[in-house]
RNA sequence: GGGCCCUUAGCUCAAUGGGUAGAGCUGCGGACUUUUAAUCCGUAGGUUCCGGGUUCGAGCCCCGGGGGGCCCA
């Protein structure tokens, strides 16, 4: 099945972007873009997974191909994230300086806040079994990498203002006469919007004195709230003023400690990369944004657009109010928290970029894995559409060779009733998993991982108080005193004839033998006597076993009962049923 | 005001470069002495948002419109 070549989107791009190359005479080159600017979250991991997909695909048909991500740490810093633990308003001071020159947050021992950020994604990344080669900004910049382009891309100014001057017109032209006043509501909104990342409203570089795509951070206060004032074409002396006061004339063949703006600097690196296939989020598919603009650009550095579809947004179901306390979005190192790598690779390949989707936080993620599960047994069985295999098969490996999985794979939501009702025992987990099927039982815990590991994080930290199975610590007198206290006798301490007292088959088939005996020898029959369709035994059954669910956790239904009094065990048992 | 994407069964989505619309879940029915399920089998369910056009043939391509989402101004 391997050597069949799989058919779905990424593969169909992959022959686009291969001919693209090949048409070209160049390797193939997928590239991400990632801005550190704050935490990095499941979003823009899609900037990552789709250029992955597609190389990982190239790779897999045998063809060179390299996957670079850039990271964009010489940004500047906008705007102080809300919500981020071990940061506060104090770091506005930073507004304006390259990401690499921010203090990371309070108890960080990253070296700046770029690098704070990075490392949490690189440690998911590494756990997707995603290859690349990272490429910091701050690095090319500094070193002086760039130096050829962007006395070029200054060379070029006049051009290059020419195409950003088409959008910068043209929005004027079409833009409406505000003609009502704004609720406080969208007012705060377009606050947000004005003061919020959007390439589109970046500053393009055009100023009072003339438009030139390079800013130079300040060489005193470190922020990019420098003008250029003049630029000498022979001589690449370029002279800026900062709002701190200072000025100076620098020579760009040596100065390093500026940028390209963001809408030159994206097509320069396209250019210098000779990248083929970079894909951009939603946000830029509006006239003027840095994906349409560089377009146009591009040509002028002797390079075109990469092959980038528009990749639609990835949203979070289920985020209990943990979540909003501590402010953000999750990041994926948490969605890995609770769901292997696989099954995170799956959601990102199995829809085309342009569709939206949710990755599951709540208690979705069980419905994930039962889907996770049964495409997995189908596979197996070789059946299957040809999209349902590539997207299993682009989950569980890579060109590199396959991602480690869970050896002895239970349900989810099964392992999640468990741990909830052992509360992690693992003594009493592995009991009952062992139960689970006795022809091929579990070898061991470790077997279940890490699918267990999940399961016990999601129990632990995103599992609904409501959905949880609290056993009662005393007995309820006043249920206790309502309750059948006949049945609940002959529960613990039997019949005297074929149900003897509960703790003498402590088992799982004890148990249940036990449980449904009860209503059995209250009306007069066997304990094990087959019993078909009786409807008013199953009823007595269900309000049997409602009674004892509120006695024991306080709500009318719970775990499958045998499955319960085993992992609260005898005594408590005792005690909680009156005796 | 402009742009992009989406619109298929109750829900989530498929439909190898036009060729009789399919899965999963839910629902319903049944089996299993084993719940309100952690099992298995069966089954129902669609004017493919609407209106035109191209074609022998349109869920798919073209035009117009409705609805939803997002971006920009």
């Amino acid at each position: 099945m391997t050597e069949q070549q799989l058919d779905d989107w990424v593969s169909r791009l992959a022959d686009e972007v291969i001919a693209d190359a090949k048409s070209r005479g160049i390797k193939v080159v997928c590239a991400s873009g990632i801005s550190p600017s704050g935490p990095i979250h499941l979003g823009n991991l899609r900037e990552v997974m789709t250029p992955h997909l597609v190389a990982d695909e190239v790779r897999r048909r045998g063809i060179d191909c390299e996957h670079i991500i850039s990271w964009d740490d010489y940004d500047r810093f906008r705007k102080v994230p809300r919500g981020i633990e071990g940061v506060d308003d104090s770091w506005a001071e930073h507004i304006g300086k390259p990401l690499t020159a921010v203090p990371p947050p309070r108890g960080s021992d990253a070296s700046s806040w770029a690098e704070h950020f990075r490392r949490q994604l690189e440690g998911a990344l590494a756990d997707l079994g995603i290859r690349y080669r990272g490429i910091s900004q701050t690095q090319q910049y500094t070193s002086g990498a760039y130096a050829d382009q962007v006395i070029f891309a200054m060379s070029q100014r006049s051009e290059i203002d020419k195409v950003l001057d088409q959008y910068r017109t043209l929005q004027r032209a079409d833009a409406p006469k505000p003609q009502q006043k704004l609720d406080a509501d969208q007012e705060a909104a377009a606050a947000e919007a004005a003061e919020g990342s959007g390439a589109a409203t970046e500053d393009d570089g055009a100023t009072t004195s003339g438009y030139f795509p390079y800013k130079p951070f300040c060489t005193v206060c470190n922020t990019d709230f420098t003008t250029v004032t003049a630029y000498n074409d022979a001589t690449a002396e370029l002279t800026y003023t900062c709002r701190c006061g200072h000025t100076e004339t620098v020579d760009l063949h040596t100065f390093h400690h500026g940028k390209l703006v963001w809408k030159v600097d994206w097509p320069m690196r396209w250019a210098y990369e000779k990248v083929v296939f970079e894909p951009s989020g939603v946000d830029h598919q509006s006239p003027g944004s840095s994906y349409v603009v560089g377009k146009q650009l591009a040509p002028i550095f002797g390079w075109e657009r990469p092959i980038g579809p528009m990749y639609a947004f990835v949203g979070i179901k289920g985020m209990a109010k943990m979540s909003s306390s501590k402010g953000g979005v999750p990041i994926p190192a948490e969605a890995l928290q609770i769901m292997e790598p696989p099954l995170l690779r799956w959601l990102y390949a199995r829809r085309r970029p342009n569709q939206a989707f949710d990755v599951a936080f709540d208690a979705e993620i069980q419905r994930m894995y039962d889907e996770w599960d049964a495409l997995a047994r189908k596979v197996s069985q070789g059946a299957g559409q040809a999209g349902d295999v590539a997207a299993w098969t682009r989950a569980i490996s890579t060109a590199d060779g396959e991602l480690p999985q869970t050896a002895y794979p239970v349900a989810y939501r099964t392992l999640a009733s468990i741990v909830d009702i052992t509360t992690g025992d693992e003594d009493q987990t592995l009991r009952i998993v062992r139960q689970l099927d006795p022809a091929d039982p579990a070898p061991g815990l470790d077997a279940l991982r890490p699918r267990l590991d999940c399961v016990e994080h999601w129990v632990a930290t995103r599992m609904a108080p409501e959905d949880r199975t609290v056993v009662r610590t005393a007995p309820d007198e006043q249920a206790l005193a309502g309750a059948d206290r006949e049945a609940l006798r002959i529960l613990l301490d039997g019949n005297g004839k074929d149900l003897s007292r509960i703790e003498d088959d402590w088992s799982l088939d004890g148990l249940t033998h036990q449980v449904y005996g009860v209503p059995k020898v209250q009306r007069g029959l066997a304990a094990d006597q087959i019993v078909k369709g009786d409807k008013e035994l199953s009823a007595a059954q269900r309000a049997f076993f409602k009674q004892l669910y509120q006695l024991l956790i306080g709500k009318d239904t719970g775990p499958r009962l045998p499955t319960l009094l085993l992992a609260i065990g005898p005594e408590r048992v005792r005690t909680l049923l009156g005796g």
